[in-house]
RNA sequence: GUCCCUGUGGCUCAGCUGGAUAGAGCAACGGACUUCUAAUCCGUAGGUCGGGGGUUCGAAUCCCUCCGGGGACGCCA
């Protein structure tokens, strides 16, 4: 459950039934009810809620905001919500809401029922798609992969606790353009090798990875491929590649915590006949015209500043025709929704994505698309250009291996999406017991040795109906209001697409934690204040757990 | 040139549909370990929210304009 949501409900109803009677006693005259809001205030002087509906409605009332102000609290029934304490007017016209300190009391009992589901919202009744990374299977996983991991992998996480019935879905671009260079890239190098005097093409892939991909090859082939025809040979190594490649980019993200539940293969859409039908389809419907040899969509219809090439005009389908039978594939699929994380370097492909979905009689709304911008790599505070083709870049498993997964996917997802981030290797490498991450987890931490010397001293751990919260003081009550945000917090990071808040949250969670530990002791000799103790720590146990758990990071017993 | 993101204390960044006195962390300075882990805590200092207009009772947030940074404008993906 959720109870900012309730009190915010319940003030919500509050306020317009007073409305309305005051309407009825023509205390206030109005027609139409304002949008108004129930918020939280940032300063707590200005109560648990406030609500700024009177500054709203002055104009069409007629009367001044705090007039409205002060009929509207006055006619709220208070016996509605036995929790409201006080109503204040102030500034320029805000209802403050004070309620009793004890609305927080049923959190821990609360908590401590839904356990590792804590911060789950109601069930959404909708199937929602995360498609992230899909990388190319032709390279090693770079920083760009690692942060669209790091935030596909928690929005995902958050959809799935804020309710929605979540699939996650990697692309494989296992065809086209780009698979043609890839495998005759790999051929020229098969035949360098073997001692062949060719020229490697001239915008091949270059990487060191080709070359150990063809090393692996030879040592399982020898030269028993040299008697094939270029087209048997390249159809040979290309598929031996994307085999390593696959397998290489599965095992990489599995280690960095991430695991899906679909892989897509591009070419099934082309060998299936379904790139061929949408665009038939497309055709018929007149939105696809010919034009110097190839076949372009009218991108333009919906918006978008100049029209697409879907079919060029060697025949050969484009990208974006293969990625319109995707997405109509996935609708198909039954997705409420679809969700794509990109890198900022699509953004150009958004507006014609959206139009394709359009033109094929679905709401472009279905489709979100998750904008990212690029991370730029620092070494020895110089820009590492980000190149699948030069192989000088650090390689995700690489990353993992020297700052560790917890520390990666914390930093990467810790700034907003739409931030461009700069990640400084030596930074990350020498300062990484400085991270964050490692705040957090000690907050996890700390509690764990709370438990274990309770255990030792033989301290039972009672029940949340068993004790008297009025004991605690405002440290505990600052940490149960946090904690009490918590499925607040997952809601609105899951309508906003906004995976960093859940960072910020633990953090905030975390300090409010060491600060409490810094004064107060749980295990004392005040038994009663010790039991109330014991079970505020639990439920930040489990806070901080969840949260982590959303981001991917591990939650350390000891450190 | 057009489009997208961005500009908030020395540095890195938060700031939900506009709300009340703009917040953290790092760095700086000064304190706290006989007490459940000091990978922690407490305090001090530091800001024309890039500049200028506008809308509004109210703007870091919305609109216009200019300036700076990044990205995209391909029959690549």
């Amino acid at each position: 459950m959720n109870p900012i949501q309730k009190f915010r409900d319940g003030l919500r109803n509050l306020v317009v039934s007073a409305l309305e009677k005051s309407r009825a006693e023509d205390l206030i005259v109005f027609d139409t009810l304002p949008e108004f809001v129930i918020e939280v205030p940032r300063d707590e002087g200005h109560g648990d809620f406030a609500s700024n509906v009177a500054m709203l409605m002055a104009r069409q009332a007629r009367m001044a905001p705090r007039k409205i102000a002060e009929i509207i609290s006055e006619q709220i029934d208070r016996t509605q919500m036995l929790e409201l304490d006080k109503i204040e007017v102030a500034g320029a016209g805000f209802i403050n809401f004070f309620l009793n300190q004890a609305w927080l009391y049923s959190v821990p009992g609360m908590v401590l029922e839904m356990g590792d589901r804590y911060g789950c919202g109601p069930k959404q009744n909708q199937k929602v798609q995360v498609e992230f990374v899909s990388a190319n299977p032709t390279g090693n996983l770079h920083m760009g992969n690692a942060r669209g991991g790091a935030i596909g992998d928690t929005l995902a996480n958050a959809l799935t606790y804020a309710g929605y019935d979540v699939e996650r879905e990697f692309y494989i671009n296992d065809s086209g353009n780009q698979i043609d260079i890839f495998a005759q890239s790999l051929e020229a190098r098969y035949l360098q090798l073997m001692g062949a005097k060719i020229e490697f093409p001239e915008n091949g892939y270059a990487g060191q990875d080709v070359v150990d991909t063809v090393k692996n090859i030879i040592r399982d082939y020898k030269d028993s491929l040299l008697g094939m025809s270029s087209a048997e040979l390249q159809d040979f190594v290309v598929n031996y590649a994307l085999k390593e490649k696959i397998q290489y980019i599965k095992n990489t993200l599995s280690n960095f915590g991430i695991n899906y539940d679909v892989w897509f293969n591009e070419k099934t859409l082309h060998e299936s006949g379904q790139v061929n039908a949408v665009i038939e389809y497309l055709k018929d419907k007149g939105y696809i015209y010919e034009e110097e040899g190839a076949m372009w969509f009218k991108s333009t219809l919906f918006g978008d500043e100049k029209d697409e090439v879907v079919i060029r005009a060697n025949g050969m389908p484009t990208y974006f025709a293969a990625d319109i039978a995707y997405h109509l594939n996935k609708f198909e699929r039954g997705f409420d929704r679809v969700i794509n994380v990109w890198g900022a370097d699509h953004h150009g492909h958004v507006g014609r994505m959206k139009g394709a979905i359009q033109a094929l009689g679905y709401d472009a709304n279905r489709l979100d698309i998750l904008l990212m911008q690029l991370v730029r790599l620092y070494r020895g505070g110089v820009i590492v250009r980000m190149s699948k083709r030069t192989g000088t870049t650090v390689s995700l498993d690489e990353l993992v291996e020297e700052v560790g997964k917890d520390a990666a996917r914390f930093f990467f997802v810790m700034r907003s999406p739409d931030s461009q981030m700069d990640f400084d290797l030596d930074l990350a490498k020498e300062k990484s017991q400085e991270n964050p991450v490692y705040y957090v987890q000690y907050a996890h931490a700390r509690i764990q040795s709370i438990f274990r010397q309770a255990k030792a001293a033989g301290v039972e751990i009672k029940s949340p109906g068993e004790v008297d919260f009025s004991i605690m003081g405002a440290e505990e009550l600052e940490l149960l209001r946090k904690i009490a945000d918590f499925p607040e917090e997952i809601a609105i990071t899951a309508r906003m697409m906004a995976p960093h808040r859940i960072a910020h949250y633990v953090l905030e969670l975390a300090g409010l934690f060491h600060s409490f530990y810094n004064h107060q002791r749980v295990l004392n000799e005040n038994k009663a204040l010790q039991d109330a103790r014991l079970i505020l720590m639990e439920t930040t146990l489990i806070t901080i757990k969840n949260a982590l758990g959303i981001l991917g990071v591990s939650a350390p017993d000891q450190m």
